[in-house]
RNA sequence: GCGCUUGUAGCUCAGUGGAUAGAGCGCCGCCGUCCUAAGGCGGGCGUCGUAGGUUCGAUUCCUACCAAGCGCACCA
């Protein structure tokens, strides 16, 4: 449909009826697309309603099979390199609930605009250079200026607390946390794989941050007051401008980030990807400052995923026992399973305030839209094998796709077509929530063909033959939204 | 005080400058010789937070207000 009548009714000064019936006659006279077009109609205010013929979908359906899932993916990546960043929790204790969805957000971003012909490098930032280390040295020490508590900070007091110099001990500890606590979290519970996990202590050492301050300078973004050495990210819009060094000589962690800034422009990409908490969103403003700053001409996207909610009957849970004040990723993984909480937390646009109920945790398991898609999956994938069985009655060259004309066949044909757009349109807005809700629907319009139309049929083999191709089609296509979420697609339940 | 985000069905959430605003859950009823009933079919009278504005048309854009979350360091 479009409405493209409506819009021109004022620039052109006529009804938009009378525009709408002129391209539907103009489009009408066009035999390319009379091949496809069942009819054009006009509706009320002015929509142009096209309806494509059956054959239409089932050439469509007849390519896919012998093309594959590569004809799906859009060529719109080709060529572009592109840095995602995301998590990038401090090395401090365990990954909270908003760690988890940033970070499950980020890879089924990566995901898609892989699927897209995108080149992107996965990237956590590890923070082991600036204070929290000395904050995590302190808490490992259980002295006056400790912050952080939990079970973890007592596993660290026992392994580091003798360490005498406090850095020294927060340092030997924050990479105990990484290795033991944040990266098995990251790769063995969430599924998620980093291809580089970048050391902020990396730049001091390979002297980025002070090759970041010279561009800036060079620039003239810089000015010095009160001893201190500022960014002028208020030419970029932010509200005040941002300290870089302080005037006892010690670099802000802004330094840093303009440091690894730097580390991102060298490398050559055309896209950076960050994607924060709610609580950082306040740094949006002067990271594209300091982005713009140092001369980076490419794209920069800055998601913000909102905060998550723990509740229990009702009331917000903060204490874990785990982690001390927060609740750990890890542990909901433990209690509700990877793809449930994975599928859970994609369902929702990033800007959702979620609540998760804790209390309702398994039981919101076994109720999870995920489980629905999953069974669709495996519903499939048993008609297949049951087909594979009688392969012998059924095996032929020729497959009659005409004869796909049921109600429910042309359904899930028109639904499978909405996979390809579904992937540029969400390789542009960043929009990974949309493919949990187009499996559910795919799921919910195979679950109906499943019980209107019996696949496998020996009376009607020719038309078994066509279903079957129909199947395997739509056995692609949800495998695909499947993997593109990270979720994982069973071929028996 | 200023800023960002949010306010849509009982609950959790999608959605759009346009045609009768959707899904899941919950609730009610029906469907079993047959490829997995973790399923299908039917049942929704919603002030789209409130009040204005722009528009032929606003739930969608703008302004104000109300409510919620989060920010507003020479912290990280």
């Amino acid at each position: 449909t479009t409405n493209v009548a409506l819009v021109l009714a004022r620039p052109l000064g006529q009804s938009p009826l009378q525009i709408a019936e002129s391209i539907k006659t103009d489009l009408e006279a066009d035999d390319e697309l009379r091949a496809y077009l069942a009819k054009i109609e006009v509706a009320k205010p002015g929509y142009v309603n096209f309806y494509l013929q059956d054959s239409y979908y089932q050439k469509s359906l007849a390519q896919l099979q012998a093309q594959g899932v590569s004809m799906l993916r859009p060529k719109i990546g080709q060529g572009v390199k592109v840095n995602n960043e995301f998590i990038s929790g401090n090395p401090t204790g365990p990954l909270h609930l908003g760690n988890g969805r940033g970070g499950f957000f980020g890879d089924a971003l990566t995901r898609v605009l892989r699927f897209a012909n995108f080149t992107v490098t996965n990237e956590y930032y590890v923070n082991d250079a600036g204070e929290q280390v000395l904050k995590l040295g302190h808490s490992i020490k259980k002295n006056a200026e400790a912050v952080y508590g939990g079970e973890y900070i007592e596993e660290l007091h026992q392994k580091f607390a003798q360490i005498a110099d406090v850095k020294e001990a927060g340092r030997a500890a924050a990479q105990d946390v990484l290795q033991n606590i944040i990266q098995p979290t990251v790769e063995h519970k969430m599924h998620i794989h980093f291809d580089n996990w970048f050391s902020e202590q990396s730049l001091y050492d390979d002297g980025l941050v002070d090759a970041a301050l010279e561009v800036l300078a060079k620039n003239a973004k810089t000015f010095e007051e009160e001893g201190a050495l500022w960014l002028r990210t208020t030419d970029y819009g932010d509200d005040k401008d941002r300290v870089l060094v302080k005037s006892d000589g010690q670099k802000t962690y802004f330094a840093s980030d303009c440091g690894y800034l730097l580390s991102k422009i060298r490398r050559g990409f055309d896209v950076l990807v960050l994607t924060l908490g709610a609580d950082h969103h306040g740094y949006t403003k002067r990271l594209e400052a300091a982005a713009r700053a140092l001369g980076f001409t490419g794209t920069l996207r800055i998601n913000i995923v909102q905060l998550v909610r723990l509740v229990k009957d009702g009331k917000e849970v903060r204490m874990s026992k785990r982690a001390g004040n927060v609740v750990a990723i890890d542990e909901l993984i433990d209690a509700v399973g990877h793809d449930v909480a994975r599928f859970f937390f994609l369902m929702y646009s990033p800007n959702t305030h979620m609540n998760f109920d804790l209390g309702l945790a398994q039981e919101r398991s076994q109720k999870n839209p995920v489980f629905y898609v999953q069974y669709a999956y495996a519903r499939i994938c048993s008609i297949l094998a049951k087909a594979e069985s009688q392969k012998s009655k059924i095996e032929s060259q020729e497959i009659d796709l005409t004869l796909l004309t049921h109600e429910k066949e042309l359904a899930l044909m028109r639904e499978l077509e909405r996979f390809p757009e579904l992937i540029e349109e969400a390789s542009r807005s960043y929009a990974v929530h949309k493919f949990p809700h187009y499996a559910i629907s795919l799921a919910d319009t195979f679950h109906s063909f499943y019980d209107a139309c019996r696949v496998i049929d020996e009376e009607n083999i020719e038309l078994t033959k066509a279903r079957i191709m129909l199947v395997l089609a739509v056995k692609v296509v949800l495998g695909e939204t499947l993997s593109l979420i990270g979720v994982s697609a069973p071929e028996k339940m």
